[in-house]
DNA sequence: TAGATTGTTAATCGATTAACAATC
DNA sequence: TAGATTGTTAATCGATTAACAATC
């Protein structure tokens, strides 16, 4: 049903959609048309259509879409089904609270180890997990080829290193929380959160206004 | 120097010139032009160029830009020395981390209290915080009224009825970790971070490969 | 001055919106 | 059937890239 690559803009609009027919899904809603859910998200109903024609024709005309029907269709194009192991490599602050995140598993990742460099955190316990040494990173992935996944909570300085060791031990995606631009080849998947980024963005609105 | 409003596309990318002209001061180089802007940053010189000029010219026609001259005028564009007083609600783990992250001070944003609703919380230290019980809030809000910024690490379902009663008390800016579309009046500028929304975009681009 | 690189206008490309025929 | 709403094509809008005159 794909026809040529979907550009990121409607990538990134599709967990939007995702979140909002979990939502309808629970309130035990039955079908939604383009114009109800553009009310919602606030994306036009033609955007909406076009966006998820990219995928299939998924709806019924003179009917709208069925509520469970949209939402296997997008639990799919998303791959929530497929379960991904992940390791998390810098088990600080951060690396923890990520751990333990809910949003996490229910997206289709699942932490199977986490490593950090600290002696005093290395073999200590974060939620079901015993921390090791990052020296060992080399020998668990080829111990566990099923690992596919890799988080960074890793400060700075030591990230892009890091991934260029995760790269040359075959990982194939990085969700990076370090505020570094991580060079990875053709083929892996950086997804980065860029918390200044973010903060800075909101800075420059704020001042806006005052301006 | 500006022009009319400029795209939030354009805003969504100065931060990241701003990255790069640090590390550019920090290791001391003097000018940089355009094109080598663009080797670091992956987007075009022309639009590096388009994007700068947005808000003014500040290079110099056969020379390029002069790396503190252009590292300043982003620090006043995006507002970096206005300090804005900012609470925090939701002391929990996540907020805990937000709280002592580095960035922010350097963003130009300064805690001024943390707030949380579970008795087991309030009255604990926080950096150096101590926790208020988030009724507390319109009262503190209404003697500290230079606090403009609040930031939200509450579960999803209460992020909705504290963002009203934030708007309520007169916040300027809400910086939103909660899964949730908070609703707010214009003027009041939401930036939102998504962790699930990027978890399953990356979900979705591992997914892609082996289809 | 000659060479380099900006600032800016014009051309292109891609994304969004509008419109409507197809059809449930 | 008549009414509603999709799927899809065409029109519009905005963002990116290319080109080049201005000028340091």
């Amino acid at each position: 049903m794909r026809k040529g690559k979907v550009s990121e803009t409607v990538i990134r609009r599709l967990p939007k959609y995702y979140r909002y027919l979990i939502e309808l899904d629970d309130r035990g809603e039955d079908r939604i048309s383009s114009q109800e859910l553009s009310e919602l998200t606030g994306f036009t109903a033609s955007q909406i259509r076009q966006d998820l024609n990219n995928f299939g024709g998924f709806g019924q005309q003179g009917y709208g879409y069925k509520v469970a029907v949209l939402k296997a269709e997008l639990e799919n194009i998303l791959g929530i089904p497929t379960i991904y192991k992940t390791i998390l490599i810098g088990a600080g602050r951060l690396g923890t609270v990520i751990c333990n995140y809910k949003g996490f598993l229910d997206s289709g990742f699942e932490i199977v180890a986490m490593f950090d460099r600290d002696e005093r955190v290395i073999g200590s316990t974060v939620g079901n997990q015993v921390v090791r040494s990052v020296d060992e990173l080399e020998q668990f992935m080829k111990d566990h080829e099923e690992v596919e996944v890799a988080i960074l909570t890793v400060p700075k300085e030591g990230a892009q290193a890091i991934a260029d060791r995760l790269v040359e031990a075959g990982i194939r995606g990085i969700w990076n929380f370090a505020p570094e631009d991580l060079e990875a080849p053709e083929g892996v998947i950086v997804e980065n959160i860029r918390l200044t980024d973010s903060l800075l963005t909101l800075s420059y609105y704020l001042t806006e206004r005052d301006r």
